[in-house]
DNA sequence: CAGGGGATGGCAGCAAGCTGCCATGATGGA
DNA sequence: TCCATCATGGCAGCTTGCTGCCATCCCCTG
């Protein structure tokens, strides 16, 4: 199936027939270009408020860099959507609705993107096991948002990495070519960034947002 | 397709015709009853030593329930194999094969399995990057076996507590009416369990298994 | 009752971490 | 060119964390 008017056209009934769950996975934001689409789904998500309807969007840090899109996402959330990030590379895009339909959409080129529909249990059972999976570990979006750790340079990865490492401060500066007054500094502000008392602490809140890989 | 027996004749080459790469996720290790896949696999893990060739396994916690897996286990990663936990319930069997081939098991009565093979990029692609998303949140095998978490009694997750408080020493041990010297004997003990080398790395520990909440 | 073993805590000394202060050097704009 | 700004790093002094050593206390067993 190819082009957004063509899934559209064909498989548009599949999302406006959304009973239970609609889940979506994308690296990015640039989806739903297509008004009918975007229309179909907003009427799903009023309804999350009330009856048992849950939309789940699992998305990589990517969809936050610009304003507008956080806002966008922010405005998702708030109609009733569950949002998270993901800090591996997620597949370009994924849709499961209600564990019985995928579409999953590939984007090679500049041109028109292409779709796949299937209803087989097997299949759709699988990858609604693995997103599951990613889904768990993933952190909620409120805590991306709440002065949590939205952006943390490339610097302060590596400072972690070593305090992630286990070594000392000494052997940490010496490794990264800085001197312990520098190293330790890189250090304070990260654990000022993180609102961290300890280095426990630290080494907590990065565990927990799956930061220091 | 329905069976091992035909899934080995029909797809037997897809396993052996593995290049870089050979993934399974799998709820438990109740597969590979065939002899005939168990070699072929076997086969390519002890390629796996010298060659730039992977295999990456991703269970569930029941996959180490008896005593008989936990050493199948063991020896498999000792063949270079790197074997990862999932907290989460994970699709019956997936399989995935250099990042071309799919192969999703079913099993939902007592018959035979039903097996589907699919090669469409979108498919395995998407699902790559869900099983990526997976694997990266995951924790290893030797984590699990290095005695690191199974049991942390009532005392440790206090001493935890305090650390992501953030309290200094002198602070907790006052407020759990321990000495100083004690108190910090305790943290000593929890690091020691934890195989961290310094605090942070405690933290990061904790964080990671999900421990002080 | 005597003695062994384990948990506790005081003390001391050392290692590691934290931070204010200031000098230096690079960058960039007026 | 001069000046402001910022990142860096050396120094010093202080706090905090770490651990070996030993005394004490409690509990259990013979």
């Amino acid at each position: 199936m190819r082009g957004d008017t063509e899934l559209v056209a064909r498989a548009g009934h599949l999302f406006t027939g959304a009973r239970v769950e609609f889940v979506c996975v994308a690296r990015d934001l640039d989806t739903w270009a297509q008004p009918e689409a975007r229309l179909a789904i907003g009427d799903r998500m009023r309804a999350a408020h009330d009856r048992s309807f849950t939309v789940r969007k699992l998305l990589s840090p990517s969809a936050l860099a610009d304003e507008a899109a956080r806002a966008h996402l922010r405005m998702v959330a708030d109609n009733g959507a569950q949002v998270r990030i993901s800090t591996t590379r997620l597949p370009h895009e994924t849709i499961l609705i209600d564990k019985r339909v995928m579409i999953l959409a590939e984007s090679d080129g500049p041109g028109e993107r292409e779709f796949t529909v299937t209803t087989s249990p097997a299949l759709v059972g699988g990858v609604y096991a693995l997103f599951e999976a990613a889904w768990e570990s993933a952190t909620e979006l409120s805590a991306y948002f709440s002065g949590d750790v939205p952006q943390l340079d490339a610097d302060s990865l590596t400072i972690l990495r070593e305090l992630g490492a286990g070594h000392t401060d000494e052997t940490a500066a010496r490794r990264l070519g800085l001197s312990l007054r520098t190293y330790r500094r890189r250090v304070a502000e990260l654990m000022a960034t993180l609102d961290a008392d300890s280095r426990f602490q630290a080494g907590l809140r990065a565990g927990e947002l799956g930061i220091a890989r």
